[in-house]
DNA sequence: AATGAATGAGGTTTCATTCAT
DNA sequence: AATGAATGAAACCTCATTCAT
């Protein structure tokens, strides 16, 4: 099973991008304060306090605060969500002669396992959706680039196979997200302990394969 | 059948407080703007210029901005979701004899007709829960408070019958709250056309009862 | 012969105006420090301290530093200068029987004396006319507007008697305003004593009298 | 005739300069910037960028913003205006034989030519002349150290010869300057289509030659 | 000689809030 | 009750200048 941890991917890939130590703390200090405190109540002098640079370190690589944000967000969009897309779907279809109940259970795990690792930035991801609505197109942009084709060729499969009942690929994928978020937007929200991963998987997934079973 | 459009009821609640009629443009405004930009991006010159008033007379009932937010939210939790809650249980238990089916379907089709005459509101709560805790708390406790009881003795009714399976209330809510959400949030989110209640509570509907149902 | 000083029409008709004491106290300030240091050397903190006031309220009436200028620069030129070219013109028609001579010598005292008078708008203008283009594009409408139908009269008038050469107005205009410009700019520039209006007026217009005679 | 186009003189100047080519590049390009939006609003970033050097290189040389304006108007006034003001001088020594009537068609020409092939600088001065009053006083000091005895001799020599009106020197050489710059300030101000320096010539030499000629 | 990251002072502007009228 | 002028803190951002490499 592979989930990605993204603050240490994003920390890897600064560690390779052409910035500088101080340029790399302003992100990082920003995608915490973020999180914390929302984009909004962060104002760039604390994002300079909090990295501890100069404010004018940094405007020096990014021109506006709202940069910073796109900074954070950018390579969740276009390199962690379509790496872990590829190997999500590579493992799928390796696998693809697994029963429909089984490869659910897999899933569920592999993304609450995913979401637990990146509360972070997927509380930034939630909060600044509604202001930032470009994001969120980008977002539905890679989603739909990276994984609407192979996702909706697996559901097929499981139809073919009358393991999963003949919505269109979109009901059933709205009420399987559906269901992951009714665990991830509470915990998200309400700041909650960590997920139970194990038990959670058990219950959804029993959910999930009787709701979504053929007539 | 009983839905509610809060903005109506808002308005004549309103109507009956002691507030002056710019104070009540004011919050009328307020409602309208902090759906619209969020609470964040309308500063008290747009209420006031919206609310045909001066920057004084916001100031003059409401002691801070936040008052104003308050002062939108906490009828909506205070009133509308406890005489909402009332009417419903008294329905549902008026037809407690009917099959779990015909009851979840009544159920999603109110729910969903009232969030869909209520997005403004829904807006406002989505885009502030995270920075205004406080408002989720004191949802949460009305939650608890008016519909928790009820809700968990009709959930034990069912069981009883054999209608629905025998997992905590928590986790039947959780996942019948989940299933609306799916339909809810990219709704609200997107700003999307109006729902197909009709369709959506058939689809639904049929995918609850068959995920909850007895093994 | 009717001169005007803007400054004093300038507090006139702020008096007149809808502004408060304050926010006319602004206009003075960045007025006065503005033909001093220039509109670029002076920040909206300099004209808050100058007028007394916060800096807030430098930009509770003036949403931008650019619309202070203007405040400064448009009576100047939709007032000042077109009640200014009536009154000169009604002057310069009912003293058409003039030959050409008297009436170049009561021109260039009635401008100079103008301009001596309004040294402070002169160099705010011509400081500022390089930087804002849009400034001068308005002052040369209004000029068009106002001054060359009945200029182009008077000096059509006087090359039908035979006082002034067959030249194009435009040409003939530019050498007058070059005359005179020669003793204002160096004034302006150099920040020079007050002029010797009797002495210019009286060299200035026999060179232009006979520079400007007929062949 | 020998006029000067100050950027190919300036160039060549910075060739034997001890200026590195970075440097002279700095210089370049600042020329260009501060022709084009003015010394305030070019900043050494802009420059850097213009120069293809780093900001740091900016700043090897000349420790100061203002020292680069320095370096650019400082050369036109200590070797431009002298090197053209003795070749001029000579010529028009040279000629002295010539009627007034020809010399200052010669003038005029010769000026002309030289203005329009300056624009660049020409702004540059016009802008930033009141920002910096010592440029000024710099220009001024050369020009009467340099210009001011051969030209009053000059005109000396033409009043003797009853070719010129007995004005004092300083008068005549406003009214000429004044003349040439009723055509070359609305050109710069304007950024006007190139002067016709023939006609101008023509018509201008007609107006100061009638303008000045003795009673 | 050259780089470019870093600085910090200062610029313009916004805005929640107060208060005299 | 209502006004709207006034405030001042704080927000975002720019830029001339410095300095380690």
């Amino acid at each position: 099973m592979t989930t990605h941890n993204f603050e240490r991917l994003f920390e890897q890939s600064l560690a390779t991008s052409n910035l500088s130590e101080k340029q790399r703390a302003v992100l990082s200090a920003s995608l915490q304060l973020f999180a914390d405190q929302g984009f909004d109540h962060t104002s760039t002098s604390d994002i300079a306090a909090a990295a501890g640079v100069s404010e004018g370190t940094v405007y020096k690589h990014f021109k506006t605060k709202d940069q910073i944000l796109n900074a954070i967000i950018t390579p969740f969009i276009t390199e962690v969500v379509p790496q872990a897309a590829a190997e999500f779907i590579a493992d799928a279809q390796a696998n693809s002669n697994l029963a429909f109940a089984t490869f659910i259970r897999y899933f569920l795990r592999d993304r609450l396992t995913f979401a637990d690792q990146n509360r972070k930035e997927g509380k930034i991801f939630f909060r600044e959706a509604l202001a930032h609505p470009e994001m969120m197109a980008r977002l539905s942009q890679q989603f739909e680039a990276v994984l609407a084709g192979p996702l909706t060729r697996l559901i097929h499969h499981y139809q073919v196979k009358s393991d999963l009942i003949d919505w269109p690929p979109t009901t059933i994928l709205r009420y399987i997200i559906g269901t992951l978020g009714s665990y991830l937007i509470p915990s998200i929200v309400l700041n909650d302990q960590p997920l139970n991963i194990d038990e959670i998987t058990a219950t959804a997934s029993e959910f999930l394969i009787k709701g979504l079973a053929p007539k």
